[in-house]
DNA sequence: AAACACTGGGATAGCGCTATCCTACCCGAA
DNA sequence: TTCGGGTAGGATAGCGCTATCCCAGTGTTT
């Protein structure tokens, strides 16, 4: 009776070039090509050598489902942001997935659409995954989603907001003071004489309210604030919502000289009523908005505005939570990255 | 002497309801369990209630890298698109990504910059998560890359183009006619009166290049075509860039009577110029754009354009490829959700 | 010289699932 | 009655890594 010729190889085999036939093909034990590889612990350098000259060799490349079960943690950063209509999100979005893909991760993204329990429920599929690594938007979250992220013990850096101050436990966030910001825009407009400064805003986030709470601020300061001129819509922001909004304040308020808007696309908006309707723009009201998104130096007139260093804040964040992720500790837990405010022709 | 007790769970005991747990728990073996919790093969009903509600009872969630190793499928979701800069790519993938969270699956973004080398290398990084199916945007994509597609076996649905025919062997893919549409719009400026059309392009990718081609043979039919009037740079597109070509042809070609701008963001730049510098839009010469970008309805005049599905073919191809990842075959390999001609003030 | 760290390698047991094989049982057909 | 085939469960061996333990060899201390 024939003996069936036992199989060489298991009967899943998936052609795939692994760590042991690394191991095999260099003489030495997969924990060894393991931790050459790795750079874990002190292997000697010269079979760090020739394990790496035959793994790539062999072209092998780490599985990255089999390190994940073994070691508990994926090659995946989890990110968290509220919208990707809002080309401010998606600019954050890019510059950290960029940084954070050089470095060998893959970005699991989130988009909360502003609402705390879809934020707390992305978070859960994120966590699932076992993410090396976090990112998310803003310092305000709910008990759980905080809770989340604190039991998960995965390192967390928080964008675009900053504490009000250097709290001792504080959270490592990089970002700028959106209330400076707002107040320096606001006294901008009051350095060009501006007396009634209407503050118009939508999609009310919580960086909203600082910006709001800034105006509110330097108004205050000078003796001019005036509750009935803060213009707060719920709705989402839009180019449409801004000329509605602007419509409303001049019909409403015609004393008003001067409106900042809470975001560009709003001022856009503005501006482009503006012209349909006929206002002089700055003579007759300035409008000022916030972000420097995409065209606002192509309105006519330019759009004065606050210019966010987005793009770096992602890049920063990522690289602050790669710092993390090897165990070091950043030189400070909050990075503030600042703002500029850009004069153009609408003020 | 005593006897040391022996440990009850593993020394890398992670705190997590495992398969296992649920199976002791619901008295049953882990097979049964995976299988009535997967809906693979026949389960008896009452087993499937009883091991459903221990699952629930425990909180059992399935561990993805686990489940990943062992079956050699993740449930991530790669998407390759060009540019996080362009609204457009950003739409689709908003809604791709929205539609495939909601079956369950991680999506695993990659930008390819309009770069064939670059689009291949994250199509490498990601297929070694094995992704479950892959979104990519166009069909030219140079032979690594097909090849690489091909023999992963992924399920792939491309974004945005359909080929020219239906080939039998067509790959699975999700957009409208680009070549129609721009004949559409040419025809449209055609039947306003306008004689003098020039195409103007930034960002030369397949799909301009198809805009480019309708028009070009739009006017053929019409006997007007000039192929002085054809303005192509391959810079990325912008506002600012549109703004610069609307005042070169203007210049260089003051016979000109209409402007296609294969892009909303370069027409809306043009449309700025154009106000600028006091050159009567439509009356001097009518401009039209490409996508129905935000902020086109609101320009001064209001630019007409191309409505395209957008976020629809990234909702339509998410289905579309979860229908391939159960196994099921679409309608038709080639779904195509047309387009529609806006007219607005600015033709 | 004995006791004691280090250092750098190997052996091995999982990580938490799924794929595969195996088996008991029930049914209808011959 | 016997047998084949279908059905529904269990047993078990991995998937490809890393964490942990272990140990031989080499200093270092008193």
């Amino acid at each position: 009776m024939p003996q069936p010729t036992p199989p060489i190889k298991s009967h899943r085999a998936t052609g795939r070039v692994t760590l042991s036939d690394v191991a095999r093909a260099a003489g030495v034990s997969p924990s060894t090509v393991s931790r050459a590889l790795r750079g874990e612990r002190a292997v000697d350098p010269a079979l760090i050598e020739r394990v790496t000259a035959v793994s790539d060799r062999l072209g092998y490349v780490p599985d990255p489902a089999a390190r994940a079960l073994a070691s508990q943690r994926s090659d995946h950063v989890a990110i968290l942001i509220p919208l990707l209509s809002n080309t401010l999100f998606v600019d954050l979005l890019d510059a950290a997935q960029k940084t954070l893909r050089s470095a060998g991760y893959q970005t699991l993204m989130g988009v909360t659409h502003y609402d705390a329990s879809e934020e707390e429920q992305l978070l859960r599929e994120q966590l699932l995954h076992r993410p090396a690594g976090l990112l998310i938007t803003g310092l305000d979250h709910n008990p759980v989603t905080r809770r989340l992220i604190a039991h998960s013990q995965v390192p967390c850096v928080h964008l675009m907001d900053l504490p009000a101050s250097d709290l001792p436990d504080a959270p490592y966030c990089v970002g700028f003071r959106q209330t400076d910001a707002g107040a320096a825009l606001t006294r901008h407009l009051l350095a060009q004489g501006r007396r009634r400064i209407a503050f118009a805003a939508a999609q009310l986030d919580a960086r909203v309210m600082q910006r709001l709470y800034g105006w509110r601020t330097a108004l205050q300061e000078a003796g001019l604030h005036e509750p009935t001129l803060e213009w707060l819509n719920p709705a989402p922001s839009s180019l449409a919502l801004g000329g509605i909004l602007f419509e409303q304040i001049m019909q409403q308020r015609p004393a008003v000289d001067a409106i900042f808007f809470c975001n560009d696309d709003l001022a856009q908006g503005a501006l482009m009523a503006a012209l349909r309707l006929g206002i002089a723009v700055p003579s007759r009201v300035a409008i000022a908005g916030f972000n420097d998104l995409t065209g606002s130096d192509q309105m006519l007139p330019a759009l004065t505005t606050v210019r966010t260093p987005r793009a770096q804040i992602g890049e920063a964040a990522a690289r602050m939570l790669l710092g993390l992720m090897r165990g070091e500790a950043p030189a400070r837990p909050q990075l503030d990255l600042g703002f500029d405010i850009i004069q153009r022709q609408s003020t």
